[in-house]
Formats: C-alpha cells, structure tokens, sequence
DNA sequence: CTTCACTTATTACATACGTAAGATTTAAGG
DNA sequence: CCTTAAATCTTACGTATGTAATAAGTGAAG
C-alpha cells in the first residue's frame, strides 16, 4: 500500500470538493470554496498548487485552465488517517474508540441500533458468499 | 466544555508520560521518553517548556528541579481529539467510522465480537438503573 | 564564599501551513 | 500582430513544529 501524500486540513477541504467533482477546473473549485470557505482565490490557488507537488493531485491544460483530478481515492485517504488516527489515539485498538464513545454517552440510541444492526449483518466468516 | 490547548503530535508523545506517572520530574519524564524515542533531552525539554506555554502542564519547582503535572484529563483530551477527527473525515458520524471498517474487512473476528458485545450490555435506555 | 555540575532559559534554524499579493505568461479578441 | 484579461507562477510573511545548541542561573559540596 503506496504511501499517501501528507495533506494538511486547508488541502484537505480543497480536495473534497476534487473529490467530489473531478475532473474540475481551478475556477470551478474555487466557486465551490466560496461558498463554504472565506478564503481569497489566490489561497485556493496556491493550495492547489500544493497538492499537485505533493502529488495528491494532476491537472490537464485545457487551453490556458488547468482541470484538476485526484490521484488517490478518497476512501483510501480517509482509511489511512483513520488508521494512523487509531494508533495515535487508541492504540490501534477501534473497540477501544467506540468503547469510549460509549462509557461517555456519547451515542444516541439511533446510532447504537445503526452499530447493532451493521454487526450483526456482518457475515461471521471470511469467504462467506454474501448469501 | 472549556478550550483544550492545541498539543502537536511530538509534544502528546510527552503528555502521554507526564498522563501515566504525573507528578513527575524532567528527569523522570525524560529517561521515559529515551526508551521509545530518539529524541534528545534538550528537545524534550523544549516540549516540556511548549506545553507549560500552552497551559497543557503545570509545574512546581522542587529544589532546583521541575516536576509537572497535566491540566488536562487524558480522557477528555483524546475525546475532544475523536470528536474533531470524526467531524473532519467522517461528518461526525462514528458509525460511519466503523461501517468503513467494516466495508473494508479490517475488523478481526475478535473485534467484531467485542463490539458486539459492548453495544449488547449498553442498556437501552438513558435513566436505566443497569438492572 | 566560591565553584561546578546540573537545571532551566534563550536562541536557532529548517520545514510546513495559513493566507495572500505581485509578477509573468498566454489565449482570445480586435 | 498587438493588447488585455485571465490564468498560472513566484515571492512573502507570520506562526507552529521538529529538533537542538548555547547561555544563564542555582543548589550543593568544598
């Protein structure tokens, strides 16, 4: 599993809008952060710029416009934060974040049905056919 | 719920001795830190000083010497981390979380089991006298 | 009281990040 | 072709962080 560039969290809100929309312009990720961020378009622009040297983004020229597509997925970028996320914080160990959430409260009785239910759906064995 | 100090990941590295034996001196903490890092002491105790800063720790002076103590409860620092790491990668939804996890077989059969296990005896409903 | 070993305090410096402004290039219109 | 508006590229600057080195202060031993 190659490892993913370092995105830090402003990146991080430019990249879910490529995520979300790519292949996108420069004009258009920044219509798109104007709406959720307060930031100036040359900030979005030299973000950009960021992340296409650490390599979590390239961009085609169409004509003088750059348009912009990720180069790693979303999910594995969430999954590999999340890990490091776990490690750092809970030793690696997820029981032991949701655990947490539990002894503080912290879930709603919805939430607890929707953790009930994902689990129990969860085929027991490796190999099993979906069936 | 007041304003936890921003730790960066080196200096949680340190509040996480200072958590397990507080109080404790530069020493102490020091001789702690040089078995699981590489760090020299001159640069932990540029951490030490960091966190005194940021009002992470306390100290008293013993004779010459410094020994600390936290200001912040372990539990409640890495809940605040959980809560922010949850609201930035996954809309604040811890079952989001876990149903990713699931999504992706990283969950061990034991793990599954023990999740399984603690959402069963979390009673029902707030106000329930754990009978 | 003086000195020195040990502590703490001050200073250092490179990289990353947030947040842009200014300079340069270039496609498109005249 | 030339101009210009729009896009990209270069430079900027303060704070945070990783990682220390050097300076200064002080308690304990002599």
């Amino acid at each position: 599993m190659r490892d993913l560039p370092q995105i830090s969290e402003a990146e991080f809100e430019v990249m879910k809008v490529v995520w979300k929309y790519a292949p996108i312009s420069t004009n258009a990720i920044t219509a798109r952060l104007e709406k959720t961020t307060s930031w100036s378009p040359k900030t979005i622009q030299t973000l950009l710029k960021r992340l296409v040297n650490k390599g979590a983004l390239t961009y085609e020229k169409q004509s003088r416009m750059f348009v912009y597509t990720p180069t790693v997925r979303e999910n594995e970028y969430i999954n590999q934060k999340s890990n490091s996320f776990l490690k750092r914080y809970y030793n690696g160990d997820i029981t032991a974040m949701v655990s947490a959430y539990l002894e503080n409260d912290q879930l709603s009785e919805t939430e607890l049905d929707t953790l009930r239910s994902m689990l129990s759906k969860k085929s027991k064995k490796k190999g099993d056919c979906h069936g």
